[in-house]
DNA sequence: ATCGTAATCAACGAAATGGTTGATAAAGGA
DNA sequence: TCCTTTATCAACCATTTCGTTGATTACGAT
């Protein structure tokens, strides 16, 4: 059994999804406000049902949602797991970045002979 | 002939880097200091070969770069470039979350007709 | 009931990914 | 020089990804 829905795999999933320069394109879209599936694939030169897809791939990410008009299924886009993926990167450039202050801050001072 | 190194392909191999569990744990050991190849492999039950195909990711995405000391080839971190990949999430979530609160706007001036 | 539109499902192939093991290179210490 | 350590290269296999085309579902309009 997968366990699924860790942390982990929502990471995993959603730094996958960004991947992708058609995936990325449709997130960029979808900032401005919803859009229906046929709308997001008219721009691009592959077929609908691969948008499709590539929408699918955003929405197990979860970094997308669907309604439901009719027959259409406007796709939205979620910023709070968008969020999430930039936490994590943050998280760790910061402790980078602090790594590389104390080394600063220990070089000043070891101009004399033992700390 | 590719003409490699575009933005799009930096990003497609930054987050690409990012969506896997094992490479993320690399990031955040090497976010406290530079490692050797055997150091960053020691708690993980892959092969050290396996091991050193990530960093090579992790380096052709420009997210680690690695010097020389005798046979050890260290590794380090470089946050610029996951710098790059928070600006592009945090540039469409900002625009997403401007989206909404000019819906919010619009919605406040329409609320005569239902209280 | 029939037709048209919106979107997904299903099956397929090409290419990439992530792991393995075995051989090899490169540098230092005995 | 011989041996050990560190790390990579090479070939291979299983799985996943990304695109295609053709069929199918779901809903609304005529």
């Amino acid at each position: 059994m997968r366990e699924a829905g860790s942390s982990s795999d929502r990471l995993d999933e959603g730094f996958m999804a960004l991947a992708d320069p058609v995936r990325r394109a449709l997130v960029a879209r979808l900032s401005r406000g919803p859009h229906t599936v046929n709308d997001l694939a008219e721009p691009f030169e592959i077929s609908k049902q691969a948008i499709s897809r590539h929408i699918q791939v955003l929405e197990n990410a979860g970094l997308v949602t669907r309604s439901r008009d009719a027959q259409r299924r406007p796709v939205h886009l979620d910023s709070a797991r968008l969020e999430e993926l930039t936490e994590w990167i943050d998280r760790y450039r910061i402790i980078h970045e602090q790594q590389f202050r104390k080394l600063d801050a220990l070089l000043a001072t070891t101009k004399e002979p033992k700390p």
